[in-house]
DNA sequence: GGTGAGATCGGCCAAGAGACGGAGGTGGCG
DNA sequence: CGCCACCTCCGTCTCTTGGCCGATCTCACC
């Protein structure tokens, strides 16, 4: 009885190379494909497949928060996070959210199809690299570097172009306060100015592109 | 005689994919890969292909980079963007570097196909959104909202996280004069904050994410 | 030769941003 | 209970930022 499998992932081709790359596989099933976060949790409510490779950076829902609601309503199917992202806090929020792995998409083809049937048999796969970045961060839960849940609210927010006037609005507390989480935040990041921090955000993939600063 | 396709990308799974995919269609043969810009200029001159499909955002040498310099050096290659990213700015920026066509990652598999034998006989390919962009910024050359050469510099300046006084010393010009291109960008994009230009210059792909401020 | 766009600077000024120290409140935890 | 982390806010200070006015200079174009 085949794995069967659930992508996830905004590109297509990344889903049909990963697609027709499963296939050669005959213990493995690719079941659906989902092109952003919210069509990921419809069919994995649809289709509870064994694993969903699951793309961190999607627009709309984002994979971290289809991996919570997945995680959430379909107990039984895992997630496997797959990304180009490699950074502390999207690790630590997908293995948070109840992935039970994450590769690199730069992961070899024989190693991905062995994560998979591993994730199936809810087996813990970390990339190698991953693995680093998670342990660093459990190991040190008081690491001076490790952001509080409030200023990654901030963070969060400052990295879609806000003042902090306006994020004090959005956050329903004084400009004061902004202020002061922004300069713990710039200083256990090690980083000058906000505009290195929201750069910062989006680079570790706790903003949306879709939210990104636009016209 | 098949046409000899080079692959650069910096995921593997993408290449894989691609790789695999292309070699089910007997007129396409892929004749190498390519995990950064610099490799791809080197294998494309080492190889000589008739197409390489180049993603745009790689870390160290970018993709319009790679571009321009295979175009120059390998004039018989043509080169076709395959990328995630659909902004003016990297449309724009892909053909003026020489490519001949610019196509999304969401791209079906067949017509990825067509367009690659197109490319090889010198036949532009582009995708229909990226023709909208590009017409829109050719037909509009003194478009109030398209920025100069300079304003550009100092927006991809900008958006690596540099301060006004900093990015007069790179480009080695006043910080009065960095601050008068940088009102006059953030006019032209509608935008209020540098922040927000940065994270828009991320967003249209100006900035390669190596180069995104971390630590 | 005029015209316009772009690049380069200047002064002035208001607002935002960050650093610094202080301080009160909460809640968990030994 | 005390301790500590976290969230909240305040005042003050310096620096950066961005808008507004202006000005030269170059260079392509008509």
């Amino acid at each position: 009885m085949p794995v069967r499998v659930l992508i996830a992932d905004d590109h297509s081709v990344v889903r049909q190379g990963l697609r027709m790359f499963l296939k050669l596989d005959p213990e493995l099933e690719v079941v659906g494909e989902a092109a952003n976060g919210a069509e990921a949790i419809q069919m994995a409510r649809a289709l509870t497949p064994d694993v969903v490779l699951m793309d961190l950076l999607m627009p709309g829902t984002d994979g971290i928060t289809a991996t919570q609601r997945i995680r959430a309503e379909v107990p039984q199917t895992e997630v496997l996070a797959l990304t180009s992202v490699l950074e502390d806090a999207s690790v630590v929020g997908a293995v948070q959210a109840g992935a039970i792995g994450y590769l690199l998409k730069d992961t070899q083809a024989e190693q991905l199809c062995k994560a998979i049937k591993a994730a199936a048999k809810g087996q813990v796969q970390l990339a190698p690299e991953a693995a680093a970045r998670l342990v660093r961060e459990v190991r040190a839960p008081d690491n001076p570097e490790s952001l509080t849940g409030r200023e990654t609210e901030v963070l969060r927010a400052l990295a879609t172009g806000l003042t902090n006037r306006e994020i004090g609005r959005a956050l329903n507390i004084g400009e004061r306060t902004v202020k002061t989480h922004v300069s713990h935040l710039l200083g256990k990041l090690g980083l000058q100015s906000r505009t290195q921090a929201a750069l910062y955000a989006v680079r570790i993939g706790l903003v949306p592109e879709s939210k990104l600063s636009g016209r």
